[in-house]
DNA sequence: TCAGCTATGTTTACAGTGCTAACACAGCGT
DNA sequence: ACGCTGTGTTAGCACTGTAAACATAGCTGA
């Protein structure tokens, strides 16, 4: 009941193919709809709302799924920071993955996410939980809270500014560079 | 025909009536669609075709009006920065400007913009120059371009993450707090 | 074995949306 | 007086999210 990998009966795992089906919709550029996501896994309009109660709860399962995507990026890739270098690399990161993934970006934010106590906020939270574990090893003396807040900021304001347009984005190395300098600008102001 | 104040004829101004009805709406939190903005302004459903070619376009001159309040709220309202501390003040006016009105924030960025050489664009732009302009009369030795870019990045990333509940926003001034000591701690960092 | 229960999926329907096309009317210049 | 253009209206299309009623498949217990 819980974990159909097998298929043949009703359809087999209609939860996950919707899944599925919408984030190849999310990453192909496609606008999506449910019906639209419906369609593309086979079954009726309305089939969907077995599995999610909302249009709404199918975004925040996209969401968790992104926001894991992006902690793995983030964390996965690269040894541990151990300077500040290292973390203007996450920054760097977190832009690139806007960019290359950029409707997921969307729905990950650009949304109230009002359900409360929802698995969404944990996987936010974990976010957040990373990079104030970044900052502690790298600058311990600093209000890692504090300092954790302004780095996911910086780098969420740039992956937004870029996505939108409204920071002219050009190729993604030309991007990288523009993050790590503003990352190490913004650093290196001190009194 | 370009400024008509005095009605009497078909309905006087229209494309005024339309753009102060969506930003009451907006203003008000209801969901705003073409249609109940016509009806709000008491014309019919596809009356305001006449004065946007798109629902895009009503939005981009909502806008376009919101980028004129921001700039208003961080420029007129104290004089010009003369010290870091100003700067950060610059955020709080930026994010608090997104948490009193956040359906406009979401209009004014959350969108490609991909209206190339739009008024909406020369108005971003201005957000952008006067933080330049801002940052290189209190850091006149600093790479202002790089600087700006990362004010600009860090006050709006603090604002989006506030907005859609990523951080938990408190009152203004709890979020006001944090956004200061966001913004010191990131500038205080150095090697 | 078979009756029925529950999980899953389908059909139908409704209200709302953005948008287009065809039409109506007012005021202008000629 | 005529028609042109700017403005507004009525109908209608294709699409959306969502609910209600119905259908079916496989399990569960008699």
């Amino acid at each position: 009941m819980s974990t159909l990998e097998k298929s043949g009966y009703h359809h087999g795992d209609l939860r996950a193919a919707l899944l599925s089906a919408a984030m190849e919709m999310l990453e192909s550029g496609e606008p999506f709809s449910l019906r639209a996501v419906a369609r593309r896994a086979g079954v009726s309009q309305t089939a969907p709302y077995r599995h999610f109660k909302d249009r709404d709860a199918l975004e925040s399962a996209l969401a968790v799924e992104g926001f894991r995507n992006l902690l793995a990026d983030l964390g996965g890739g690269r040894d541990l920071p151990a300077a500040l270098p290292d973390l203007a690399e996450f920054a760097v990161t977190y832009v690139d993955f806007a960019l290359r993934r950029p409707a997921l970006f969307r729905v990950m934010f650009g949304k109230p996410c009002d359900d409360a106590a929802d698995e969404r906020v944990k996987a936010a939270d974990a976010l957040h939980e990373l990079l104030a574990d970044a900052l502690d090893r790298v600058l311990p003396d600093a209000d890692a809270s504090a300092l954790a807040t302004a780095g996911w900021g910086l780098a969420h304001g740039l992956a937004c500014l870029y996505l939108d347009g409204k920071l002219q984005a050009g190729s993604s190395k030309e991007v990288a560079d523009r993050v790590r300098s503003a990352f190490l600008a913004i650093t290196s102001v001190g009194p």
